[in-house]
DNA sequence: TAAAAAAGAATGAACGTTCATAAATAAATT
DNA sequence: AATTTATTTATGAACGTTCATTCTTTTTTA
């Protein structure tokens, strides 16, 4: 148990190490020697936990998306309509995006980047199943266009990244009323 | 000039081979060594046109962010309205990315990367001016919302490079129905 | 005391860049 | 017009460094 919770440890320090130097030069910055280092910890050890370089930055991408997606559904009421829970979810990412810059910020490198397996980011994109789940059923009950689920997120979620970015770049300031206005524009494209 | 001509030719042939092996694996694929090859030019020659691998790279960005603004902004009619423009200047940019996939996808890969200087970035991002006018233009007429440009970029431009990313990963494909589809909630977003 | 985990050193390959030299072109001199 | 000289343009090999990964040995744990 208190192995198992050593090795936990460690390889989350690994994999932290890997978010902060990927996010802070890329993946060309995040050698393996760098990771060690960062995690202290020998570079041979990293392959005691992982396969590979490649492997683990899959692995943190799959951790990321998945604490990611936690946050997103999070506190969802049972009986609320889809826009009440749609526009949950969406302050929800918001507040991810918001307090969790580094993990936020490494999610939208490895979205246009080949820097992540193919079939790993398939497997991410399963975890927003319940948000498109809620899209059917706000097409069902005619308060949603009927748009393909990649239409729905092109238009009111991914516009998140780009404004975190201006934001982390100190050309934009993300106040609430910002997020107002920013949500209202997500479900004005959307809704019928 | 034959001379000129012939150098040109070459910087191109660097920036092209350079394009496409980023396109294919990301910066760190795109070593020196392979793009000489895939120019047909010795490693040493790069260095008589760029002064480092970063200057190519950020001269390719800027050659490339040229080139699509270029594309954005033709055959617009000085006597069109300010949404007639606005329309032109997004089915524009869509064309620009549906054909110009290579591009197009290396501009997205350079947007949420460290990859390019903050500085060439900055530069790139005053190729739109035409484009922030035009949107100062609507709001002043009142037909578009009173949201800063990084709003409106984010909700009508932005959501473009993921439909492109989605649809050369065959996830999606994007038909002129769809298209019509996206302008649609493109427009409803930032309209009044 | 046996097994598991971690370490540091070492691996060949690849990296971005520079070097001395060769080929190609232009200018200058016959 | 022909030939020599100067200048640019391009090269392949080599530079020192860093890369991802593995090997052997030491430390830690059970």
């Amino acid at each position: 148990m208190a192995l198992l919770q050593k090795s936990i440890e460690k390889r989350d320090a690994l994999l932290k190490a890997t978010l902060c130097l990927v996010n802070n030069g890329g993946i060309q910055e995040a050698s393996m020697a760098k990771v060690a280092k960062l995690a202290n910890v020998s570079p041979a050890t990293i392959y005691l936990y992982f396969d590979s370089k490649q492997d683990m930055v899959n692995q943190l991408y799959l951790d990321v998306k998945q604490s990611f997606t936690d946050a997103a559904f999070k506190n969802l009421l049972t009986d609320s309509s889809v826009k009440e829970n749609f526009e949950k979810i969406w302050f929800n990412m918001v507040d991810f995006k918001l307090h969790q810059k580094e993990e936020a910020s490494f999610l939208s490198q490895c979205d246009n980047t080949p820097m992540i397996d193919e079939q790993t980011r398939q497997k991410g994109l399963t975890f927003l199943t319940p948000l498109f789940d809620l899209w059917i059923k706000g097409k069902q009950q005619g308060i949603i266009k009927e748009l393909s689920p990649y239409l729905l997120y092109a238009f009111t979620i991914y516009p998140l990244a780009f404004l975190m970015n201006m934001e982390n770049r100190k050309l934009c300031e993300l106040g609430d009323a910002v997020l107002k206005d920013a949500y209202q524009a997500a479900w004005d494209s959307i809704k019928i």
